[in-house]
Formats: C-alpha cells, structure tokens, sequence
DNA sequence: TCTGGGGTCCTAGGACCC
DNA sequence: TCTGGGGTCCTAGGACCC
C-alpha cells in the first residue's frame, strides 16, 4: 500500500448549456445561452453560454440584454433549476460509485479524494462513469492538494485530464497573473499590485508579513500560501449544512416608495423563513439586500434577540430593517436572507477561505 | 452595456465588560 | 486628569465563488 494519495477536481463542461442540449438534441452546435427566464429584453444575466456562444464573447454574468446584442440569432432559455438538480445528482451518484471520496462543490463541481498510483486512470474513468450516467462531459484536474487539482481543470478543458503538483507549480503559474488564482479576483488582485506583486511567482516571494499587513492574519497567509500552491488537501464528504438561506428577486423596475419596498420585503422575508423551518432551525439573523441607483449595494442585518422559528417573527424583523432605508434615493430590493441556528449549536467548522456553493 | 440568485468567509470598528 | 489591556458580541461591509 504505497500509493499515494490525490485529489481531483471534476468539473461539468458548459453544464447548464449542456443539460438544455440534452434535451433538446436539435440544440447541439448552436449558439445557446440560459439566463434569467429566457426574455432577453428583461433585466437578467447569463447563467451558461455554450462554447459556440462563448466564441462570440459571451459569458457568465453578463447581462442578458448585452448577449443577445453580441449573438443576436441565438437560441435564448429560461434558467430551469430543478432540470439541473436532477442530472447532477446522477452526476454525484455515479462519481461515488467509483470508490473514492466525494465532495460536492456545487451542481456541476466535486473534489474526490483517493489513493492510487495511478490517477489519471482514476480521471478517465470518472469521465466514462458520468458520461455514461447522463451524456455529459467533464474535464478533471489531479492535484497533491484541492487548490492545485481545482486550478489544474482549468487547463483540461474542455473534456481533458490534467495535472498539477508542487514539482510543476511553478513551471505551470509562476508567470500567470495572480488573478488566475481560485479565490483571487479583480479587486484583490489590484491590490497586490499596488504591493508590486504581478504574478504567482512574485506572490510566492512576497513576504508574508507584507501579506498580512494588507489583507489581515487569515487572508493575508491564505493569500501567501495560494501564491505556492500551497493548500488543504483533505476532501470531506460529510454533509452540507447551510449557514442560511436567502431570497432575491429582480424586479423589472426600481422601487420607489417605501410601499412597495414593505410588501416586497414581507414576500421575500416570509420565502426565506420558511426555507428555514423546512430544516426546522431557528432562525437568528436577518439581513436586508439594497442597491442604491445606480449601483451601490448594501446590507441592513439584525441579529434576533432570541432564535425564532416564526414565520411573522422574521419577518416583522426584516420590516423594521425595511424602515431604516434612506428613501430620498431610489432604492432596489434585493433581497432577505435568514441565517439560522446550527444544527449543534455551534459555530461551523473551520474551513478554507475559498468561498462560495451552489 | 448595465449588471442574477444562491451561497461562504473575513475584517474593521464600536459597544460593552472585567 | 488621563488613561491600561484583554476579551466578546454585534453591525456593516467587502470579497469571492458557481
């Protein structure tokens, strides 16, 4: 039992694009973009563009009104979520059949932690497992630890297999913008190079008392330690427990009076505890979502004084939220979110600070 | 061109306590 | 009159990910 042990990063090729195109076989080589409820002309954005779309500059996040004006004889689909829930957990049935670790990153995304010598092999039959559960084809990263094996699937796309260790880091990163860096992004990256810090290599030789003058004790040795490569490889497989659950909608126009902020603000609040009480957790803080014309977003959060699991109890919470909002400017809800009680009691586990699941 | 909806984690600063 | 350290809790906001 000498093998050693690796982590790869399976990841979906154009997931949601893919799945549409599953179903609907006559899609297959069109420029096919899902975003918002399909209506280009309403306020949304992109949430997959296929590779063929993708050739025309069009991609996640951006406004759906932008897309069209890119590709205009595209085929434009509604963002159907539980089509996309169903197939990636045949995706994750199938990648734990293979007898490794599995943990679930988001619809379209896992780490699996194994022992073997050869894992490449492991990679391709993770590839041949979820293409023959649901059609779809998956690039895969193989890395010494999960930051290395998830910027690794980077350089597999589409439908590839690749690796990335401490041997070949810097050969591989060393002269890429830190940008390139899974958790590092525009506004980050900015600021490292104010630091003078450009490139992996020169984030590698930083020091790390530089580091955390910038950023603060925790990311600034994240930041350090991303910069070689460095980071955790244990893959956890035990379930996820949310933090909390929000609600947000776009509403086709701006609210303007304080009216319309109330009901929205009842409706979103009331969704958001009971997606709470579907769990049976209380719920122990509210927190209101504002954007400001033309583009300042806010938060407005209260921790409740006592764990409630009443439904007019948060939500009378996130109306006096609601109150203090500076109407003299026009103002956008965004959304409520409900944080709840953990299941123990406790705080969550300590965890890396790359953030973010579906 | 005009910016979704679902998340997580970290930091700063003020209030308060001993 | 001027002034500690250490700690916790809370709000607000920032940043990032898919």
């Amino acid at each position: 039992m000498n093998d050693e042990a690796w982590v790869l990063h399976v990841d979906l090729d154009q997931f949601i694009a893919a799945v549409e195109v599953l179903r609907r076989p006559e899609l297959a080589g069109l420029p096919v973009i899902v975003g918002g409820r399909g209506d280009p002309t309403e306020r949304a954005v992109v949430s997959t563009a296929s590779y063929e779309a993708r050739a025309f500059g069009v991609g996640s996040g951006m406004p759906l009104k932008v897309a069209v004006r890119k590709v205009p004889d595209a085929i434009v689909l509604p963002v159907d979520a539980p089509a996309y829930e169903e197939v990636s957990e045949r995706v994750m049935t199938a990648l734990r059949g293979l007898g490794a670790v599995v943990e679930v990153l988001g619809w379209d995304e896992a780490f699996l932690g194994a022992r073997t010598d050869d894992p490449e092999a492991l990679a391709r039959r993770a590839q041949e497992v979820v293409l023959e559960a649901t059609g779809l084809h998956c690039s895969v990263g193989i890395g010494d630890n999960k930051v290395r094996a998830k910027i690794a699937t980077t350089f597999g796309k589409p439908a590839g297999i690749f690796r990335l260790t401490a041997e070949s880091w810097a050969e591989v990163m060393g002269e890429r913008p830190t940008i390139d860096l899974w958790g590092v992004g525009s506004k980050v990256s900015r600021r490292l190079a104010g630091l003078g810090i450009v490139t992996v290599d020169q984030l590698a030789a930083a020091p790390v008392e530089v580091l955390t003058g910038e950023f603060g004790p925790r990311m600034g040795v994240w930041y350090s330690e991303l910069g070689r490569g460095v980071g955790p490889a244990v893959v956890d497989d035990s379930p996820w427990v949310a933090r909390g659950h929000s609600r947000e909608t776009t509403f086709q126009h701006n609210l303007t009076t304080p009216e319309e902020v109330t009901s929205a603000v009842r409706e979103l609040a009331g969704q958001a505890a009971d997606d709470a009480a579907a769990e049976g957790r209380p719920v122990t803080r509210v927190t209101l979502k504002i954007r400001y014309a033309p583009f300042e977003t806010r938060t407005r959060s209260h921790k409740l004084a006592a764990p409630t699991s009443v439904r007019g109890d948060v939500v009378a919470a996130a109306l006096e939220l609601a109150e203090g909002l500076d109407h003299d400017r026009e103002v956008r809800l965004l959304g409520v979110r409900a944080e709840m009680v953990m299941p123990d009691g406790g705080d969550p586990v300590e965890r890396t600070p790359v953030r973010g699941r579906l």
